[in-house]
DNA sequence: GTGTTAAATTGTAATTGTTACAAATTAGAA
DNA sequence: TTCTAATTTGTAACAATTACAATTTAACAC
């Protein structure tokens, strides 16, 4: 059951809690980059006693560790992806979805000419996602 | 003297005041992106009548109609850029800076196809600039 | 120039997301 | 089992941003 994320703690020598495990399995399970508040809301329903700073210090130290990424993509608040590794992110303005964008930053190859470690790559693209322009459509919108 | 920055709101028929006037000129000599707060505390010295609630409305303004651009890369805080066009942004985890990256995303192609209305696009590297890097190694520690 | 009106500005208060901190608990090693 | 550093918890503080009502002002018509 949980053995996929106590492997992920323990090859990160960081201590296996079960708010952690919990924590790893929700973003797991749902994929929509949800916020420190959405994780914190779902979890305390099956464990009253959970605090939301725990949330937050557990967020950021898997990010930290690269485990999870930390996205800043809609500026008022952090959303969190289990999905580590590079893609992009899509944010739909009507409907408030993010949405993955599975590409690569052709960019990279230039950045590691320019003399800047890169650490971290983010795009981040924002406007009407297809569902949101289809409906807008059907009802003469755009 | 403000020549330029009317011609830009008037372009876009919104109101001439002094206010947006200063903080476009304060924002077109000062390209290390600024956060609110920045702008406001700079400006209030001329004039000390300033709202802070004016910077914000004015920067949201100005972003809605595409005169300048509002950053999300560092999470905390928006940062406001007059450059509005396309490019990236290399944030430097040592000395904070926002340095300018000048290129286009490649993947623009992609994303038309995908469907989805792009209005924005954001590309945001994280790491450790030239400079830090340099530092970095004089003293040794990379 | 004057009057009019919608838009912008101001100041304060409220809100939201996040962090600081001290006390209690616990994971993992000896 | 014992020990210790790491983690969790709850509360309070903080910082960035927004809501809102009153005042002022830009821009337009006359």
């Amino acid at each position: 059951m949980f053995e996929k994320y106590v492997k992920l703690l323990k090859e990160n020598s960081i201590k296996v809690t079960p708010q952690r495990l919990e924590i790893l399995k929700y973003l797991d399970k749902n994929r929509t980059h949800p916020t420190a508040d959405e994780i914190y809301s779902e979890l305390k329903e099956k464990n009253p006693a959970l605090s939301k700073t725990t949330v937050y210090n557990s967020v950021e130290t898997l990010n930290e560790h690269g485990i999870i990424q930390s996205l800043t993509i809609s500026g008022s608040e952090s959303r969190y992806d289990f999905e580590n590794k590079m893609h992009h992110h899509f944010l739909c303005k009507k409907c408030g979805n993010i949405i993955d964008i599975d590409i690569e930053c052709p960019n990279i190859g230039k950045m590691l000419e320019s003399g800047h470690k890169v650490e971290e790559v983010h795009g981040y693209f924002k406007g009407i996602c297809k569902k949101c322009m289809k409906k807008g459509n059907e009802l003469g919108k755009y």
